[in-house]
DNA sequence: GATTGACTGAAATTAATTTTTCAGGAACGT
DNA sequence: ACGTTCCTGAAAAATTAATTTCAGTCAATC
């Protein structure tokens, strides 16, 4: 029994205190046990003492016996490192392990749906300087795309965030040039009003990127790139976590090619904030 | 440089009980030398006094050091599958290949962190409806932190995101009653007034649930729950798709649970869009 | 065979870590 | 509102670990 599988059998009856000690402790596991108590205490948050009494609700006599295990899992797992982390929780298959695990499928087969080649012009467009990047996405979905304009804004300038009131697209519209990229996100129950914009968008030869699901939302006729990436976990709803991930991708790879002006515009921004105002770091 | 070159280094003018001792810590190395001096000393057949010279005798300061350097080589000799995958795949198997790669990695990692109990405990809180719900995130991170909101406003009432001008904070932070849940993301690069504000609200007894990353942010200290999913890709800037992942999971549970709330709140929701507006679908 | 020099470990010292005790304080039920 | 119970961390105590001192041993040399 290892002492991750100890933690999460005792979890459910751990004060607060016991729970951040649990948290820092598998965060680093199994390296962060294995500093002195007191180090570690000042890493949690909690006194020494805390620590005393959570290792012997666990079961164990001591620290230093904690230490020992902890050890003795290292020295086991040598041969394969992955095998101390799988071990331990296969026997229960929880909630949220069965969650993360469709999750990691879903973004297997998203590699498998976004060809090279298409990520690569994609990534191009984006990193052009001479074009506007305009971004927006559904009443949910719109977190990916702003995600990416909070993203590319640190590697480029002119990045513009539509704002959730239609209203005030038309103004945007008009701001958008032929050549501009229109960076759209919109997944199943499609809004008419984005396939709408998508349209007027792609009428003045603005270069429409959709990031959409495999029932390809309405807006794919007017849309340049079309990345239909997998949604479907077969619960309630539907997660955008393989969305995030290729659209993480774009502005990591978009960073990376334009490193220097990328690092560049941090520091600017870095400088700004801290004069400016009190709440960065 | 690593201990095992030290020894290697020092091999030519070390005596016979150094020898010995070297011996001991070469055949089982790293782990020989990470149990007590004189539990090491009994197994080196030599005494205590013996191992502090030859610590030092190699350039280190003290047997603590030693242990400390030795820590410090397992923990980077951990990492560096995952590094080497990740190098050898960004040439052959395409950018994007390997970058989806290493985001499942990252989500199968965070199954492993965050236990199936703390898992239950905050879906319980975020599906308590005499609690009321405050949510936010950090500059970046606030799209988690609004996935959230969006999803949770679909289960149930009295969902409030806070929003991005700590300006009007103070206002939210007078409506949060005793009993109530703030969910706050809070990744590296954190910001202050985050945990100024979770320092607040926990001053009010409100159940702050945090998640961050393995740095911890400052605001643990504060929180009830502490999420430390892992965020690093090794590129230059840190994916939220775990995090994003969690976040999913705990709102589908959430829906899942209050399933028929949730549904007759989706239709009268539709409903009103529908007549109201032309946007919705 | 005595002497020097270097090495070693027992014992003592010093330092550090861990555990226990205890009092203040928060949450909860009455 | 009151009392109870439980949690928490500061401080003290106990334990354990690491280092230094020092006397004894052994090998090499004269």
């Amino acid at each position: 029994m290892t002492l991750r599988t100890q933690i999460e059998t005792a979890s459910s009856g751990l004060t607060q205190s016991e729970r951040k000690l649990a948290t820092a402790l598998l965060s680093d596991y199994p390296y962060a046990g294995l500093i002195s108590i007191q180090e570690l205490a000042a890493r949690a948050e909690v006194s020494p003492p805390s620590i005393t009494r959570f290792v012997t609700k666990i079961g164990l006599s001591g620290y230093s016996e904690m230490q020992k295990q902890l050890l003795a899992e290292l020295r086991a797992g040598d041969q394969s490192p992955v095998a101390i982390h799988a071990t331990s929780q296969r026997i229960q298959g929880g909630y949220l392990e069965g969650f993360l695990g469709r999750a990691a499928v879903q973004m297997k087969s998203a590699g498998e749906v976004v060809t090279e080649g298409q990520f690569n012009r994609i990534c191009e467009l984006l990193a052009d300087p001479r074009r506007s990047i305009f971004a927006v996405g559904g009443r949910i979905s719109d977190t990916i795309a702003q995600h990416l304009s909070f993203h590319l804004r640190q590697s480029r300038e002119a990045v513009y965030h539509l704002p959730r009131d239609p209203e005030v697209w038309p103004e945007y519209l008009l701001r958008m040039k032929p050549g501009d990229v229109f960076f759209l996100v919109d997944f199943r129950r499609y809004q008419k009003n984005l396939k709408q914009l998508a349209s007027q968008a792609s009428a003045q030869r603005v270069q429409v990127v959709l990031i959409t699901d495999k029932w390809l939302s309405p807006a794919t006729r007017h849309a340049a790139e079309v990345l239909a990436v997998p949604i479907d976990t077969g619960t309630v709803w539907d997660s955008y976590t393989a969305a995030l991930a290729v659209t993480e991708a774009l502005v990591t790879r978009v960073a990376e090619q334009t490193w220097d002006k990328t690092r560049a515009r941090i520091e600017a921004w870095d400088a700004v904030r801290d004069t400016h105002s009190k709440g960065g770091t």
